[in-house]
DNA sequence: GTCTATAATTCGATAGAC
DNA sequence: GTCTATCGAATTATAGAC
């Protein structure tokens, strides 16, 4: 494996996460791909056999962080001697995907797009990526459960689903104008948080 | 035009709402509409000119009539002598898309699923639906401002945002085992709408 | 590992007979 | 208005030289 091979890949894997973002998996060509990432076109078969093996590898490098500080994050709030606050609960699932923003630079906005555009995509790649979140995902809602006991679990679970729609629709529209993050600065990070955790907390009471 | 041109054109509208739905409009070829309309390819063309244009008269087909309710609904609260409540507001929001569940027999499903696709295709084909539902939108806001006169326009803009995307979920996840809306029967709308505005409007007043 | 060249399909759209 | 046939371009994927 030369030197150079690493970069190619990486590439590859940067420019397909941008193009997948903004225009879905079918929307998106691999003559597209390769033409902006300056690469042959044969090198994304060589390097990922196929175009949906392409994204899968787009889906593991964003999703697999993520996933660990949210499983980091649900460790702490089982740990505690108390069960945790609704607030605290919901600010342990949005948490991780919003910090995404404040890392990688120029890459920041286009991979929170990938992240929503992954769970609006047809079937089956939806599915794909819905594999990476499964397991945080249920143990989010486990956790739910024991926190609102009174409320039956099918209940919880599409409360859960729109908790994460919201999440998602934050992190495609970041960066426009009327959006709730306009910017990926910290501290305007942090405020959009706790004003989703703000307008969803309530509804997850009731 | 003969008699059978009517039918001809809803077939292929038909079932291009369904293919549309599952697998977004790149995913969707002129190929499989034909075969399943069991019409000839070159009648697309004729009867519409393009896929384009006739994704924008799938969007008109099912918009239209949405639309209409929505801005009645919208002129019964402005002709009512005090200002409505939030649950009040919030229902006229998502009655007449909800209500999409309770007509036409077999397509109820597909359209209700189509109205959430279009919100998530990458553009430009996002525009084609937003444009027929930005006027009724505008006017939503400007009566959130009035019922919300304290909180500053651009919250009330990201909050009513979410509000459409928690909309947009239940229409897509509806018939689904674990979804808000799982039958078509109209005691279930009901019910599913009572959920979501109950939901949605402490979010809303905070 | 990277390249050129191309195989093998498939796409949207259209020409022209009926 | 409906049909057959096809154009021209684009697609994913691969074979094989270097």
């Amino acid at each position: 494996m030369a030197a150079s091979t690493t970069e190619t890949k990486e590439q590859i894997l940067t420019v397909a996460e941008r193009l997948f973002a903004e225009h879905g998996f079918t929307g998106t060509t691999l003559r597209n791909v390769v033409s902006e990432a300056r690469v042959n076109l044969a090198a994304v078969n060589y390097h990922f056999g196929s175009k949906e093996e392409l994204f899968r590898a787009v889906v593991a490098r964003f999703a697999r962080p993520v996933v660990e500080r949210e499983l980091r994050l649900l460790s702490e709030l089982k740990s505690g001697s108390e069960l945790p606050s609704i607030e605290a609960l919901l600010r342990a699932v949005v948490q991780p995907s919003l910090e995404i923003l404040s890392e990688g630079e120029d890459t920041r906005l286009v991979r929170a797009k990938f992240m929503g555009r992954c769970r609006t995509e047809p079937e089956p790649i939806q599915s794909i990526a819905y594999a990476e979140f499964a397991v945080a995902t249920e143990m989010f809602l486990d956790m739910f459960q024991r926190v609102l006991p009174e409320q039956p679990r099918s209940q919880l679970g599409w409360k859960f689903d729109l908790v994460i729609s919201a999440l998602v629709r934050v992190l495609m529209e970041a960066g426009k104008p009327y959006a709730l993050l306009k910017t990926t600065r910290p501290e305007d990070i942090e405020a959009a948080t706790q004003q989703l955790v703000a307008f969803l907390s309530p509804g997850m009471r009731t």
